[in-house]
DNA sequence: GAAGCTCTTGCATAGTTGTGCAATATGACA
DNA sequence: TGTCATATTGCACAACTATGCAAGAGCTTC
């Protein structure tokens, strides 16, 4: 494995993991499970200041988990692919099936 | 979407985000893919002070990711799960597919 | 027991990330 | 244009994470 490579592909993964390092951002991810949301109707969700959660999307949106589209003064998210609720599955159940301690 | 859920389920997974979002930790996963590997084989690949690879496997360890037994005076360590290579992958794949910008 | 190798932990420091407030931008609509 | 609702950015500060050195712990062999 050379120095190269890591720039490229474990990089990017790290992005990925950074993305998902947060659980306010997790919990993001899970409630676009059920379709589009605009920020607004994040705020209350996660409980948090607006410009928190606008800083966080920007980086599920920088990692490629999300994306946006305007609809008047609202911004509405989605996740940026269908197959992130079955990743996220199996990242949780890696963590799940590990013995106790 | 409660707040105890999201200390058990997103917590957890941010937990795995954290392990996944260091470069260093994601080569290490991709390095015990060929297999077992003790720490001072690790040491050199990565270029890192022998107790700084100790302290991102015990990251990976805690996120449940790799799983290691002793060997003598070496400690040689694996992947938790078979599906890690699998599910990397699926990461990798979200990053890269990803429209440019 | 002494010496050697491997791995971990304590500590100090540098670097990065998260947060809230205030200010600014963007769009809708009267 | 002015006002309202939504979203983003600048800034300062707090909190967390990564790092290397030094010291120590665990196992093996002499």
């Amino acid at each position: 494995m050379t120095i190269d490579k890591m720039t490229t592909v474990e990089l990017g993964l790290a992005v990925v993991g950074k993305a998902l390092a947060h659980p306010a951002r997790v919990q993001v991810l899970r409630a676009l499970e059920g379709g589009e949301r605009c920020g607004c109707e994040l705020v209350p969700l996660l409980g948090l200041d607006p410009s928190v959660v606008s800083r966080h999307l920007a980086i599920l949106s920088r990692a490629g988990l999300v994306a946006s589209r305007r609809e008047g003064v609202r911004i509405l998210w989605r996740l940026a692919s269908p197959d992130i609720p079955r990743i996220l599955d199996c990242l949780a159940n890696l963590t799940c099936e590990r013995t106790p301690r």
